[in-house]
DNA sequence: TGTACATCAGTGAACGCGCGTTCACTGATGTAC
DNA sequence: TGTACATCAGTGAACGCGCGTTCACTGATGTAC
């Protein structure tokens, strides 16, 4: 999990990105050690020297790009001058994201990441809490100036997020969705959903 | 699958029902066929008599859920004398599922339901065909006098169905969301998100 | 600079476990005459 | 109404398979003096 050596570093590196590659090819069902071990040339025992087990892997996996989403996602929100350039800039920064690591997307919006989000919210939250409470404090702010709805945080994520994670699950899954017209319309709409 | 005797009817009943318990108690991993058949008292024999496989009885009950969903949520649609009504008693046709059926919603939302539905994608939309081909006429109705905005269908369907798919999740995984408060405030911001 | 030692990294055959599924069979129900 | 037969429903022990995981071991790297 820390390596000691820079052999050890490249590893842990390569397990993550076989990882990824399995979920994204072969699926929920296909993503096994073997599978990962097959895919990164490594041996089953190299992967619980680092990982412990499989589950150590998938959360370090899903750590990683939650952070990877989670960090321009925060700077669109806080560069922002305003509540509606800034509820407009996340709901583009995450649609960027998408389509740069549709994989990455794929997983975080999974079955797998799900199950082990409710598993592990707690520590989940630990170490996403330097990302996430500058947002909800910005959230309280333009609550407070009445440029964002007085409704719960929790119902406001629901409103800005559920969406465009609605969009991306149709693109990435059922391939039926155009992010580029998600781009166009949905921060204005989203916008008009939320404002005060 | 299509039983002959009435006994028959009485098992296939007491097999989804079983299955319903067991995914809603132990979730996802905890769902097996000796965890069904003990919840139900069957043999795996007599399932595999009804349903032929797991994933056959997987199906049966997403099937049989869907419709309990879509049933309420096309006639709200359908008998509101304007896109806004329609809209406002959708969103909380879908809220009021959530709060009388949680593990049948927990069901239609995870992850077991969403890799089924991308395997079966056709026959289930074929299934449902004749609930879904209204709404999209009444959609495309609407958009055509003006009073929805005229993007994609998929993109209306994800303004919509978004913000209710992320609050059911969050109040059935996380329970930090108010289904009363999401009934109030959802459907008006919703419709504002869509409106032409 | 060289040597001895400790720690880290990686190997891969082997393990047990629980899974979905099968199958030969018995029992219940429906049908024909 | 009774009997013979076909079909449907249900049983449960047994199967093989592939899974996650372990462990005794070798090799590579870093450290101390």
């Amino acid at each position: 999990m820390s390596p000691k050596q820079q052999r050890g570093e490249a590893t842990v590196e390569r397990a993550l990105e076989a990882a990824l590659f399995v979920y994204a090819r072969e699926g929920e069902q296909g993503f096994t050690v073997s599978a990962v071990t097959r895919a990164g040339a490594l041996s089953p025992g190299s992967l619980y020297h680092h990982f412990g087990n499989l589950d150590g892997l998938v959360h370090a996996l899903v750590q990683r790009w939650l952070e990877r989403l989670m960090t321009p996602l925060a700077t669109a929100l806080l560069e922002a001058d305003s509540a509606r350039e800034g509820i407009r800039a996340a709901v583009r920064a995450y649609l960027d994201f998408v389509r740069d690591h549709p994989d990455a997307a794929l997983l975080l919006h999974s079955a797998t990441a799900d199950r082990h989000g409710m598993a592990h919210a707690k520590e989940l939250r630990d170490a996403q809490e330097a990302r996430l409470s500058p947002l909800a404090a910005w959230l309280r702010h333009r609550i407070a100036t009445g440029e964002l709805a007085d409704v719960s945080p929790s119902l406001l994520e629901s409103l800005i997020l559920g969406p465009v994670v609605a969009t991306a699950r149709r693109h990435l899954t059922l391939g039926d969705t155009d992010l580029d017209e998600a781009a166009r319309e949905l921060p204005e709409r989203i916008w008009s959903a939320v404002r005060g």
